[in-house]
DNA sequence: TATGAATGAGCTTTCATTCAT
DNA sequence: CATGAATGAAAGCTCATTCAT
């Protein structure tokens, strides 16, 4: 005996699950209904339109990725560590909702755009001011290093994170914190054996 | 009077930009007609069909793409200096093709599952053979720490690399070779400054 | 506690309602179930369908009107009288059912091709003969003018009086009867002043 | 060789007459479609929406109405020869857009709540204005019955004249100004034959 | 009596594609 | 080479209706 808000989320999640296999545009609805037992008619039960669907999928990843965030920009740590707990909840949140993370990483760019989307654009803002300030705090400590772009090493730290998603599977030999831990050792230390001070990319050059 | 070749080109470089920026399915052909300055059944006269025309983008790419890898991959260097050069050759293939990049970047996954789009599965074996046996031979010659999962190190360079297509705009203020420069050098080196030998991600626990 | 037949009046007095403001086909049977406080589904156990829900409107209209009608056709009146019994019978009816008669005013053209609703096409003959004859004897008793198409004027007589479905609502300034006054008026009448023998139509030429 | 807008005239004629015969949301576009002998996506090339279909049929209407009202009304006629020119030209907008007006006639009162058909309030607006100015200017100049409520005589006009476009078949026995001549002979004199200063109405007694 | 969930037919609309000109 | 007009399949969605509870 399921209450109600149980089959709700049955079906966001198989939405999510075939969204972030064949992209939102090229998924039919007819194609979650079948994934769910039921006819596409009778989706429309349950939510407004495919659309409506997709928002509550991102719209509820979000919120939750946020709570996380929050408590971790909210705890104090230092820019070091601060960026270890954001990755480290970024592979957990993987770990939960890696289709809505999918999804997002797909999609969220031209949805920004239109209306309904806007909190994609907004998020996305928050996300660059924390990534930002603290590898910029990190930066004044002498944590991190002072002769990188920062705005790149802003890029790449995101990309690194949430690309993941489109690859990792829940249940697999690696938990997400232990993937974490490899990230964060490769993204920290780099994946060269100690003391390269400067990589030789200069030594190939163009046909 | 521009010959036939440089009309397709420049068809194909229109549709290419559309496709990036809305996804492939979500493109409509009278989108690219109108981009093109013509009305969609127009298009027909020079492309068999939509799908050809991604097919014709994505094939391109690929080959062009791996006349400079095999080039790197010829050239007998150690494996630091081959990661250096594929991922600067990387780089410039994005500043080139970008679309391209993005596309293949947001569709290949799927894409390849079809027959015709074999050649995506394909290359992506070649793709991660290449990488890996670097890897693996860096390893051995205790240029690259050994401590690492070698297939997340795969996967975290690979991506790290083609995601920025999504964000990258030629003509930018940073050349590509200063991009890989510094992608390179957070990747082999870390952000961390100097001697942090080990994360510290397990002091960040949660619930 | 009302007894069944009363709460079945009620929701078709709702349904009527919903019908007349946005046409039987605009209507939803979830429209009319929100308006009366219950789901979609529910109705369904007081009929059978939206379809007999709208027969059960019309016949009920037509058969409180047709008792009206044959009471004033049986009564012996003279032509003019009957006239001004048949007009304000209509709109008392108007004012009892207004919903019904805006509907049948909307509807009963095309419902009346279906089988179902044939009665329809029998009550407009009816309504024609009885209309149509007291015209004429009113012609040949010298009380209505010889000079007019009997049948414009009958189509006159019924559409003045029926439109006005659409706009009474009952409550108002003006009773039923006191409408029925004015209409009968101007109809008999007209809204000249006293001795116009001939309008001048023809004084307004085309360009 | 019918040059474009031929075309389009045709399947708004088309449409119209479908629209008029079942009623707008009775009407599909396949039954449209089918009576123009195409399919019911070929409409999309010529139409945005079925809504906007109906908006062209109106708005055309309306448009050609007003015309012809704007050149009676700024003739300079006395009330008498004012409402019968309005008379006249109204039955001569029924001979040419009987379907238009029979849609008006039927769906303006619930479209004018939308948005985009606001213009249909604001004609019936402009529409009450010149019909009970006119009445007005008559009572004042003691052409019209000053004993009559002004507003219902107003409706009791409007309604009977636009009323006829649910029976008027162009191309019948009466032309559409001898119709007009006939009306307003009802209209202006009564049907009643002469002098009869009182309708007995009260002679009627309810049960 | 009423609800919640589903059905299934049919609707409007989209869009890749075709083809005579 | 390109256009204008159409096709036809499939999409998202609506809605009257059913039925176990």
């Amino acid at each position: 005996m399921t209450p109600p808000p149980e089959r709700r989320r049955e079906l966001l999640a198989t939405a999510a699950e075939v969204f972030a296999a064949h992209g939102y545009k090229a998924t039919t609805v007819r194609r979650i209904a079948d994934e769910a037992g039921m006819l596409a008619g009778s989706l429309y039960y349950h939510f407004d339109s495919k659309e409506s669907i997709l928002d509550e999928i991102l719209s509820t990843f979000l919120d939750e990725l946020w709570d996380r965030y929050d408590a971790v920009l909210a705890a104090g740590l230092g820019p070091r560590e601060t960026i270890e707990a954001l990755v480290t909840e970024s592979f957990r949140e993987i770990d939960r909702h890696g289709p809505a993370v999918a999804i997002y990483q797909k999609e969220s760019r031209h949805l920004a755009k239109q209306q309904r989307f806007a909190y994609l654009a907004e998020s996305q803002e928050r996300f660059e001011k924390a990534w930002l300030g603290t590898l910029e705090r990190g930066v004044a400590d002498r944590v991190f290093r002072a002769d990188l772009d920062i705005r790149l090493a802003y890029r790449f730290l995101r990309d690194t994170v949430w690309v993941a998603a489109s690859w990792y599977r829940p249940g697999g030999q690696h938990s997400p914190e232990e993937i974490a831990r490899q990230y964060l050792s490769m993204v920290l230390d780099g994946i060269a054996v100690g003391e390269n001070p400067e990589p030789t990319a200069k030594a190939h050059s163009d046909s």
